[in-house]
DNA sequence: TGAGCGATGTGATTCAATTCACAATGTGTA
DNA sequence: TACACATTGTGAATTGAATCACATCGCTCA
């Protein structure tokens, strides 16, 4: 159910546009093309979820996009922290500054001197030894780290100890962490070079 | 299979690490710790791609990297083009610079004046409209998109028409692309909330 | 030399995700 | 009213990945 999670996210953006577009009611296969899927997947996910639609019109996209919300918003702000402040982590915050009220970036560490005390796109950037006191401080539960791959074990095992329950890591290295830690790894080096296997082989 | 070859990249660089601590063999249990996954997976993955190790040594390190470049480096060098040179694209040039002669992003797009014609962490950034000319001549045959999700589309089937055959897309917009395209999609977004949603409620 | 150990390679199995296929249902039409 | 149609909801089938389980082999040591 990992997969329809994921998928959530991507559905709710595609109704806000169609509900721009100004339709009130929308069938699986209509959300199935513009998500690039199948009809049946489509139905599944919302089945998954809970939700239901009907026969005749399809599913009424104000209320899917309110269900989805409730399903996986945070129902209240849940703070993340971001470490390693050099081009991935500056775009991140870049991106994320004011975007998601409701899953906000509230700091960032690195151990370079020349970047503490520097407020980086609206987030300031703390020295790598304040995080034992700000992140119990700000209830951080969410760690996004974007440091070099042989740091990453050492900031992953200090967020787990602050207890942080999820991890976005973005270093090229496996990380190990105790169950009841959520880790997704999104490495970009082997991603491209997957693309670029198959762009030469095919399929 | 795809799978299996997105763990490739992932398990060269663990055995050149394995190789820089001097060791000349590995055992599949040892390799699949240091790559979080299970040892069946592992020797999986390596007979899947024709390798074989021997059951008192293990796997022969440096034999076993010399063959995962053969099965998933370009014999020569691929070319990549980035378009959209912003605060991710930005990122993604400067950790590629230079890095991989096999796999190397030689041309940058933008159709902000303001960045056009400038040179971004060793790579050019040249005008949108010259992407017909550009890409061809440089016998690009990958492309990583970093636009804004409105525009994606359009990218995407430019470079379709460019020829080129494999899609590595940063915005949260699922593309559509003919038979032959591979595409990969890495929606940041969507994976950040997936790791807040699972950080709230477990699993 | 040969028994015991600890690995590999792989058929069989399990598990999860996706897709198929269709009964049930509401709608529009004559 | 009754019929044809398009779509939902969902059990069943399929696909594909991960895991199990074990026959087999090379090494070590008595
Ligand atoms: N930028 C990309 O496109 C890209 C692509 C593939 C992988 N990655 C991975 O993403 C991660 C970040 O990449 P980047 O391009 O931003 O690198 P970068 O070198 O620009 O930034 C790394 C930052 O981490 C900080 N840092 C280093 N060690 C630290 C520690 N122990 N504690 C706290 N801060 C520390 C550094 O001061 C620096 O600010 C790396 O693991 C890299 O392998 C990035
Ligand atoms: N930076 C992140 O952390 C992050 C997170 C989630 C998603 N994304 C996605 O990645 C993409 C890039 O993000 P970013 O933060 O670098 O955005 P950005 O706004 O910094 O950069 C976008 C760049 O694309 C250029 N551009 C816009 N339209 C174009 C067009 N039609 N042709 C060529 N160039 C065009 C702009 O001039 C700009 O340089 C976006 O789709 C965004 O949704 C980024």
């Amino acid at each position: 159910m990992e997969k329809t999670i994921g998928r959530m996210s991507l559905y709710r953006r595609l109704l806000l546009d169609i509900e721009k577009r100004g339709a009130s009611h929308v069938y699986s296969h209509e959300l199935a093309r513009v998500a690039g899927i199948g009809a049946a997947q489509v139905r599944r996910d919302l089945m998954t979820m809970g939700f239901s639609g009907s026969p005749s019109k399809g599913y009424h996209v104000a209320d899917l996009i309110g269900h989805i919300g409730t399903a996986i918003d945070p129902p209240e702000q849940q703070r993340v922290a971001l470490v390693g402040v050099g081009n991935l982590g500056r775009a991140i915050l870049a991106y994320f500054h004011g975007r998601r009220p409701k899953l906000a970036i509230v700091a960032a560490f690195d151990d370079d001197s020349a970047k503490v005390d520097k407020v980086v796109h609206g987030c300031r950037c703390h020295p790598l030894r304040a995080m034992s006191e700000i992140v119990p401080a700000l209830d951080i539960t969410v760690g996004i780290i974007t440091v070099p791959a042989e740091s990453a074990q050492d900031i992953a095992d200090r967020l787990v100890n602050l207890d942080i329950k999820g991890i976005l890591n973005f270093a090229p290295a496996a990380l190990r962490v105790p169950p009841g830690v959520f880790v997704d790894t999104m490495d970009i080096t082997t991603a491209l070079e997957k693309v670029a296997y198959f762009a030469r082989k095919g399929r």
